[in-house]
This record gives C-alpha cells, structure tokens and sequence, in this order.
DNA sequence: TTTAATACATAAGAAAATTTGGCATATAGA
DNA sequence: TCTATATGCCAAATTTTCTTATGTATTAAA
C-alpha cells in the first residue's frame, strides 16, 4: 500500500486557513481550465503554490460531489492509461456561482490584507 | 431585549471564509495593540473591513478563552462605566505564536492570490 | 420605558475539513 | 518478482470550528 500522507511536508498551519476555502478555490481553478479531474486539482494547486498547499482527497472528494449535487459542476467519465478519470466542468449556472464565489473570495483576501498590514494605532 | 444578528448585513459568504483565520487575525491585532478585550476585537475588524467582515461574539470568546487556556494570551479585568471588561494581550510565548501564526497566515493569503489570478492555461 | 449600544458568557447544532481507511491500475527499481 | 511510488477514485468516523440562539447586566438616548 502506498504511502499517503504527503502533507507533512506542508506547512500544517496553512492547512487550517483553508477551511471554507475550498470549494471557491475548485470554481476558480475550473474557471482557468475548461475541465479537470480530482487529482489533477490536487496537483495543481500543489505546484501552484510550490507545495505550500496540499489538497487532501478526503476533503476535495466530497466537495466535489456537493459540487455535482448542487448543479454546480457537471461530469464525464473517460478511461486513461486503463485508469479511470472523471473530469469535472462547470454548469451554466455553475459559472455564475463560480464568478460570484471567487470574487466574496477575493474580497476576504483583500480584508484579511487590511488586517495583517494594519500598523499599530496610537494608544 | 437587543437585536442580535448585525450579522445578516455582512457577506455571508465571506464568513465563511473566516474558517480557521479567527485566531491569527486576534493575534495579530494583540500585535498590533498592546491590549484589547473582545468587545473592541469585533468592533476593530468591522471598522478595518468597513464591515464586510464581522466577527461573532460566538465565535471569539470561545477563541479568546481557549488562546488563554494555551497560555499564549493573558487577562486583566478593569472596571470602566459601570461596565466590566476582560483586557487579553500576548505573554511572552504568545509574542512568538503570534508572529509564527501571522506569517502564516500571510503566506497562505499569497498562496490564495496565486491561486486567483492564476491565467488561463493552455489546453 | 423601550430600544440600542456596550460587554461578558455558554450551549446546541451544523458545516466543513481531517484522519484513516479502502479499492484498483501502471510503472520503475531492487 | 517483489516492492514502492504514482495515479485515480471513494467513504465513514471524528474533530474542529463557527453559527445560532440565548442569558445576564449596565448605560444612554428616544
């Protein structure tokens, strides 16, 4: 059996920001690419962030298939390699969820920015 | 009796995106102010955020009490206007969680925006 | 005197991710 | 050939974390 659990290499702190972050990031991520896979999501924003981010399949699994249960993402199956894939794309409605998510997301970047480059107030 | 939930006038997506920050964010205001007590925490990130982000009083002291707890947090209580307060500020130890935990969290923040503005690939 | 603001607190429940397991195929190395 | 690694999907139990809904109490303004 193979060895999973590549995300200590990650930071752990990182990992916990990521709550309730990740649905936004899969919209965006299939907003820049027609059509993905779950792993392929995985690796991606792993080498997007030079491994900072690790992606757990027991979290992006189920999202996914909330995803799919909403109407949001729409599915194909194709055979790889004698491997199966199954390829995730966004609903009609799905990209204006995904245009909708992904802005709010960048919104509470851009507050969370407010924040952290707050200088001290006087008193 | 008051009217509680200012909540509503907020994104609520973005609360949702507040998952796993809340504790880095009261940090770094404890790094920002010597002291603080909960109340003032959530009018400060209401007044930071122009009230696009609020947090919930349900949310922070539990948040408070637990930082305490773990002893990276310290109290005073003082009477002012009748009115009791709880003053937190950082112990010693909390100094260094509070950096370790804000930069963080900042690198997380530069990872998402990688993730959000990422171009479209080819293919 | 009722409402709103200030100020603390807790508890039940939901939401979301983690942890940990499973299944299966392909390929490279020892 | 045996093993580990990489690829690819999935699900259940658990834990963490926040939301929602209260409770208590003081002050001030309408």
């Amino acid at each position: 059996m193979a060895y999973r659990n590549v995300m200590y290499i990650c930071s752990m702190q990182q990992q916990t920001y990521l709550k309730g972050c990740l649905s936004a990031i899969v919209l965006q991520l299939l907003q820049d690419n027609k059509r993905m896979y779950g792993y392929e999501i995985t690796q991606k924003v792993r080498e997007i962030t030079a491994g900072e981010l690790q992606l757990t399949e027991g979290a992006l699994y189920p999202t996914l298939h909330k995803l799919e249960a909403e109407g949001v993402l729409s599915t194909e199956n194709s055979l790889v390699d004698g491997r199966n894939r199954k390829y995730y794309k966004l609903t009609e409605t799905g990209h204006q969820q995904a245009q909708s998510a992904v802005s709010e997301l960048a919104d509470f970047v851009s507050n969370l920015q407010k924040i952290l480059n707050l200088k001290p107030s006087l008193g």
